[in-house]
DNA sequence: GGCCAGGACACCA
DNA sequence: TGGTGTCATGGC
């Protein structure tokens, strides 16, 4: 297991509070988290203005566009046919729930995540950073950035659920921390993680993922 | 013209 | 369970 706090205390330390997510309401962070699946926020941020100006990002306005017309809509998003069936989908779960985030919240992360993945769209990656974002729930978003990270810093793993597993919040970590966490450990990626030069220049190289753990049997302690 | 960007999913062995 | 191909756009 991975005590994150010394990491997370030294990149707060060294770049700052990063303050993500830019947007100005939940379900603006709801759709960009849909939008943003493999493509960059430039071509995210196209595809909300339209949507912003066609619907007001209005959850009833979206849903009542035909999905011929939300494609066209985001389709500087990339994967723009995908996206539009997930998008509906979450959108109505959330119109279903009343759009009610702080009745939502009161679920437990556990439940809640599953029921996110159940809806189409909605991987491990993105249900977690619906839950730390918009549930203000904190945990672990070990997405590719942190995966590059802990890699670099040399933890072996190499997919999602192997390094969220052996990522260990305390119970003190609050969803404030996990979104700082996320938006750090992002904003170096984008920074330092491009290549391994880079990174060997950066202020995190000589970093030592010391209060790492092992144990043999992770998967039987969860 | 090729590569990449804050993934998800179907399919196959 | 893990690896691979596919889905698509815009900026550099």
């Amino acid at each position: 297991m991975i005590d994150p706090m010394p990491l997370y205390h030294y990149m707060l330390k060294e770049m700052g509070p990063q303050h993500w997510w830019p947007a100005d309401s939940k379900m603006e962070i709801v759709i960009g988290a849909i939008l943003v699946q493999n493509t960059n926020w430039n071509n995210v941020d196209l595809a909300l203005d339209n949507l912003r100006a066609k619907t007001d990002l209005n959850v009833e306005k979206i849903l009542q566009l035909s999905q011929p017309e939300l494609e066209e809509l985001i389709r500087p998003s990339g994967f723009y046919k995908n996206k539009s069936k997930s998008l509906l989908a979450v959108l109505k779960w959330f119109n279903q729930a009343d759009c009610d985030f702080d009745k939502l919240s009161a679920q437990t992360g556990s439940h809640l995540r599953q029921t996110l993945l159940a809806l189409p769209g909605i991987g491990e990656e993105t249900a977690d950073s619906l839950i730390v974002y918009v549930f203000d729930q904190p945990t672990f978003i070990a997405d590719k950035y942190a995966r590059t990270l802990f890699s670099c810093l040399g933890d072996p793993t190499t997919n999602y659920r192997q390094l969220k597993q052996q990522v260990a919040l305390p119970a003190s970590f609050t969803y404030q921390d996990a979104q700082e966490f996320h938006g750090l450990i992002d904003e170096f990626g984008k920074v330092y993680l491009k290549n391994s030069e880079k990174f060997n220049g950066s202020f995190l190289s000589q970093f030592q993922l010391t209060t790492i753990v092992r144990s043999e049997n992770i998967d039987n302690q969860r």
